[in-house]
Order: structure tokens, then C-alpha cells, then sequence
RNA sequence: GGGCUGGUAGCUCAGUUAGGGAGAGCGUCCGGCUUUUAACCGGACGGUCGGGGGUUCGAAUCCCUCCCAGCCCGCCA
């Protein structure tokens, strides 16, 4: 049977819902059905399977480089409908398998060391690496030598710091380890033995699988490449015989070393279209979102594999959309990505859960220099949860519903100074100074308990960093050095005014209203004028509101400053 | 070329599954905080809901068509 003749047979032969996109995006049913958070429409559709506990739940990436936000969503889809199923009583697994026995095809233009820092190839052995193209990654030596057993290891490690730093409990399965435990023998023996059903199946879905289509791709003894050159299967000894001639790697050719041997079958891999069913099977997965490059090809070759040839339904699927960073897709292999490590350096781990909370089939853009925007828009949504803010109905609801699942603790009482406001106190280091300039602006109240302030100051310390990194309107710093300026005598003579003014002892409102006044006295432009204090303070020319500002600094030090003096 | 998804205000998005008021935040502008300088408050401006056609009493929402973007149609994952 040819491909084309096939095309009656839809992914919705046979069996449930499997149309990937419908899954997360409503229901049929009545109105009582509408969800207002998605993860409660995707629960539903699992409990409809009536699966066994624990209900798994899966996600999975190749451990080809860095983990970008990207990735995440492979983490923090699952985590989500995981959490709404255990609220509902049920016990779930919610597994995350590296597929580390893939080949590297490519070398990543960047990398992440052992901290999470995003570093060039050129700073590592980019040479050594390039000889292992074709080969597993858990046969690739770590190329930051940290004691982790392999690239693999290396990268999959940093992605389980990042669930973790998340508060995501996932538990990492190596597919090497799947394959060489001999979990995957039997998924293997059945394929092998009906080849041809297996072979016919995929030729549904993909061009170019003919007759001496052997879907095993055995790993070379000699060299450690992967080949597709299978010469002899024998399955009762569950060993196949292999020339190793070298496999396709994007659009070049690797060439293999030509050892023939045999190999069994934990010493290789399922091509991918039979290694995901394969992987539904072994795992049990209920559930498994995935990102729109598997859904049109993948998705339904898997479907069709998980029921003629392992005779089991295959998970509720569900496709997310895509970010962007900055506008632009991620990529791990150019090096536009952003790891998550980077980003809670820069926004707490609920305001990133959050952004994972939203609707997944809407690409969003996750863009840095407006991380200000996000925050917003959580703290909004936290309001909303607390009722402390009117909000239209949709919103309200999904407050209601996803907050809990995006915080630790749903805790009453807590602080959140406005992302920008944040930034704004960060251009000082003192603590004591960004309380009171937070009580000030009336964010903390004689009666709010410390927790909620320490809660505060962790957003400075974020948005003090952000504001570096985008080097935006936020990032000035008190200057502890006086910067080296000359100014003209007007100026001067008012800056001396200013700091006698200063001296005999008046709050920030009243610094406030004597720049102006002490500016006109002299004949200085306002302008002019407050540039000048900018000046003095931050080494430029603007800053935030200065007479409020310098109420709050320790007076000895703004009269010495305004004199030119230290 | 075929298929799938998306396109709503300057920006980021909600609303589309189930037809009925075009919305939010930010930005901008104006005003307030006793007198331009970013934090706080109020108000205004702002959209042919990608274009066109159709169904309907009524369409951002349903149907058709076209345009644009991403993805898939690899013995890649």
C-alpha cells in the first residue's frame, strides 16, 4: 500500500478525541462544561479516558543544548493539569523524559556551564564535540568536564535545576537508560516482528518508507554512531546485524566508520516516529502536551503507531503555540533563548508561572524590556484572586480558579511594589532607605508584617537587574563618588542655595518645591536645574522624582553632594 | 503545492469552543499632586476585530474566498 492511498485514515479513526488542538480549548458540552482554565478543560478530557492512578502525565526534549523558556512549556503545560488532577483527588506522575539517546547533528551555537550560564562554543572544545556528530549525547563526553557522565547529563541536569527552581516536581527519565534497562525490548520486538504492519502504518504518514524500512537504528560498537543500515533483524535474539554507514544530519551527510557488527536492542534506538508511541507505552502516559511541530506530523503517525501496532490508545494530547523572545522564535542551535534560571533573576517564580498559565494557544511574545508589563498584568490577576480588584468576569474567574495552582501559598496580605516603582529602588542600595521610600508611597503600612516587606525587596533586587540588562530609564545608581562636572556659576550658586536649604532641615516635598523656587532665584532654567541635581547624584541628566528622593537620603551626604564637596 | 494554527487599539493581550454592549493594561496626550522631570491619582484620544463575500433580525465569533506569519508534509526530533 502506498501513502496516498491511505488518506481516509484520519487520526480520528477508531477512538477518542485525538485532535490535538481541541484538547485545552473547551469541550462540546453544555454551558456548564465551560472551563476557565484550560487545564481544567484538558483534566476533564483525562478523566473521560477513566485512567488508572497515578494518571502520567509526560514531556520531553532532546537534551541538544540549552533548556529555553521553550522547553518549558514541555514542563509547565503538564504541571498544571498534574496539580488541577490532584486537586480532584488523584494521584499523578508527571515524568519529563530527556530523549538523550537522539544523535547531535548540530553544533549549538551557544551553551550553558554548570551554573546556567549562557556561554559560546568558541569557549568550549567545540573541535572535540564535532567529532561526536551522529552520536547519542549520552556518548558525547561534558564538554564543561563538571563531573556530570556526558552532554546529556550535563544539559539535563541544568533543566532539572530550572523545574526545580520552579517548584515544578517532575521526574526526569533518561531514554538512554529506558533503552538499556530493556524497557523498551518488547515495544521493539513487536515492532520488528510485524515490520511490514509496522512499515505500511508509517507509510501513511511519511513518503520514502519502503520494504527495506527497518525501524531500529542500532548504535556502532567501534565508533558509537547511530546507523540506519540494519542488514539482518533476528528477533527471537533480540539483535539486529548493522553496517555502520553513516547517518543524515540536517542537510549533510555523516559519515560512519563502516564496522559491521550487531547489536542488541538496547544498544540503539527507535526512530522517532515509533520511539514517542513506544515511549506512551513503557511510560503509560495519559497525557502529553506537545508544541505545534509535532502536531501535523508526529501527532498522527504516533496515533496510528500507538493502535495497529501496540494496540493501545495513545494520550490526550494537547498543542501549545510558541513564544517568541524579543519578537523573535527561540532557538537553541543560533542562540536566541533565554533560560529560566536568567529569567528568575529577573521576575519571581510565580509571575513566570503565570505566564505559563495563559492561554496555550495563543503564541505569546516574551518580551524582556517590557517584563514590567507581566508583572502587571500578575499582580493584577493576584488582586483579582483577593477580590481587591474589579475585573471583567473572564478574568475574574480564571483568578479564581488557576492563582492557587500559580503561587506556593495563597497567603493574604502581601506586598507587591509596582515592578517600575521597584526598579526605582533599587537605584539605591540601603534597605532601610527603599522601605521607608516604599512606606513613603504608601506600598507598606505601619501594620504589615516583615515577611511581607522581606516578600517586597525580593522584586528590587529582580527589577534592579532588569534594569541593567535592558539598560533602560531604570538603571541609574546613586553615585557614592562625586562625578567629576563643572558647572556654570548660576548654577553653581544655586546648587549652594540648594544645600543650605537642605541643611536647615526640611522633608522631600519641601526639596521638591525649593528646586524650583531656588532655580528661578537665580535665573536657571527648572530644566536646567534639575539636570544639574541629576547630575550630582546619578552622573546624568534624568532620574526619578529628585526632591522626594534626596528627603530620603541621610541629609549630612546630599548637603556635601549639592556642595561639590565629597 | 497541500494541511494545521494564528492575525483584535501604537505595544502586550482578553474576548472566538456557545452569534447580541469592541474591551483591559501599558504607551501617548491632557489634567491633578500649590509652580515642566519618570514612583501616585483622574480623564481623553485611539480599532474597516487582516481584506472581501455569504448566512442571520443581529457576526470579532458561523460558512466561503483571498492576503500575511509560524509550523508540518524528511529513513530529523
Amino acid at each position: 500500500m502506498s501513502g496516498d492511498d491511505s488518506a481516509a485514515e484520519g487520526p480520528d479513526d477508531g477512538g477518542p478525541t485525538v485532535d490535538p488542538h481541541a484538547v485545552g480549548r473547551g469541550g462540546e458540552g453544555s454551558a456548564d462544561d465551560h472551563r476557565a482554565f484550560w487545564a481544567d478543560a484538558v483534566a476533564d478530557e483525562v478523566e473521560a479516558r477513566d485512567p488508572d492512578d497515578p494518571v502520567t502525565i509526560k514531556g520531553g526534549v532532546s537534551p541538544s543544548g540549552i533548556a529555553h523558556l521553550g522547553n518549558f512549556n514541555e514542563v509547565m503545560r503538564g504541571y498544571f493539569v498534574a496539580e488541577v488532577l490532584r486537586e480532584r483527588g488523584r494521584e499523578v506522575r508527571q515524568v519529563f523524559t530527556s530523549d538523550d539517546r537522539d544523535a547531535l547533528r548540530e553544533l549549538p551555537r551557544r551553551l550553558a556551564d554548570t551554573d546556567g550560564e549562557i556561554v559560546e562554543l568558541g569557549d568550549v572544545n567545540a573541535g572535540a564535540l564535532g567529532e561526536n556528530l551522529g552520536t547519542p549525547y549520552t556518548d558525547i563526553p561534558d564538554p564543561f568536564e563538571d563531573g556530570h557522565d556526558s552532554y546529556a547529563a550535563h544539559f539535563t541536569a541544568l533543566l532539572a535545576a530550572d523545574a526545580e527552581a520552579l517548584g515544578v516536581p517532575v521526574e526526569t527519565v533518561s531514554n538512554t537508560e529506558l533503552y538499556a534497562d530493556g524497557a523498551f525490548d518488547d515495544v521493539i520486538e513487536r515492532v520488528l516482528r510485524d515490520a511490514d504492519a509496522a512499515r505500511e502504518t508509517l507509510a501513511a504518514h511519511q513518503d520514502g518508507v519502503d520494504g527495506e524500512y527497518v525501524p531500529f537504528m542500532p548504535q556502532c560498537s567501534e565508533c558509537g554512531m547511530l546507523t540506519q543500515d540494519v542488514t539482518e533483524v533476528d528477533v527471537d535474539a533480540r539483535e539486529v546485524s548493522y553496517r555502520c554507514s553513516g547517518i543524515e544530519a540536517g542537510d549533510r551527510f555523516i559519515e560512519g566508520c563502516g564496522h559491521e557488527g550487531v547489536a542488541s536492542f538496547r544498544e540503539g534506538k527507535l526512530p522517532w516516529r515509533f520511539e514517542w508511541p513506544a515511549q506512551w507505552e513503557v511510560l503509560g502516559v495519559d497525557f502529553e502536551p506537545f508544541g505545534k511541530d509535532h502536531a501535523e506530523g508526529s501527532w498522527p503517525s504516533g496515533v496510528d503507531i500507538a493502535r495497529d501496532v501496540f494496540g493501545s490508545e495513545p494520550p490526550v494530547p494537547m498543542v501549545y503555540e510558541w513564544f517568541t523572545l524579543n519578537g523573535e522564535a527561540l532557538s537553541s542551535s543560533s542562540g536566541h533563548v533565554v533560560t529560566v534560571g536568567e529569567v528568575l533573576g529577573l521576575i519571581e517564580p510565580e509571575v513566570l508561572r503565570y505566564f505559563f498559565a495563559r492561554n496555550p494557544k495563543k503564541a505569546k511574545d516574551f518580551d524582556v524590556e517590557r517584563l514590567d508589563q507581566l508583572v502587571d498584568k500578575f499582580d493584577r490577576f493576584e488582586r483579582a484572586h483577593f477580590g481587591e480588584e474589579s475585573v471583567d468576569d473572564r478574568l475574574a474567574a480564571l483568578a479564581e480558579r488557576a492563582y492557587p495552582f500559580v503561587v506556593d501559598e495563597v497567603r493574604e496580605g502581601r506586598v507587591r511594589l509596582p515592578y517600575t516603582f521597584a526598579a526605582v529602588l533599587g537605584m539605591v542600595d540601603d534597605r532601610e532607605l527603599r522601605v521607608q521610600l516604599a512606606r513613603d508611597e504608601g506600598h507598606i503600612a505601619d501594620d504589615t508584617p516583615e515577611w511581607a516587606i522581606e516578600d517586597a525587596l525580593e522584586r528590587v533586587e529582580r527589577a534592579r537587574r532588569w534594569a541593567e540588562r535592558c539598560d533602560n530609564e531604570y538603571n541609574y545608581r546613586l553615585q557614592s563618588e562625586l562625578p567629576a562636572h563643572e558647572f556654570d556659576a548660576a548654577v553653581a550658586a544655586a546648587l549652594d542655595e540648594l544645600a543650605d536649604f537642605v541643611a536647615d532641615g526640611h522633608d522631600g516635598e519641601a526639596i521638591q518645591e525649593e528646586i524650583y523656587e531656588t532655580a528661578r532665584r537665580h535665573d536657571v532654567e527648572v530644566g536646567d536645574f534639575f539636570a544639574a541635581g541629576y547630575r550630582l547624584f546619578f552622573d546624568e541628566t534624568q532620574g526619578p522624582r529628585l526632591g522626594e528622593f534626596l528627603g530620603e537620603l541621610e541629609r549630612e551626604f546630599v548637603v556635601k553632594r549639592l556642595r561639590r564637596e565629597a
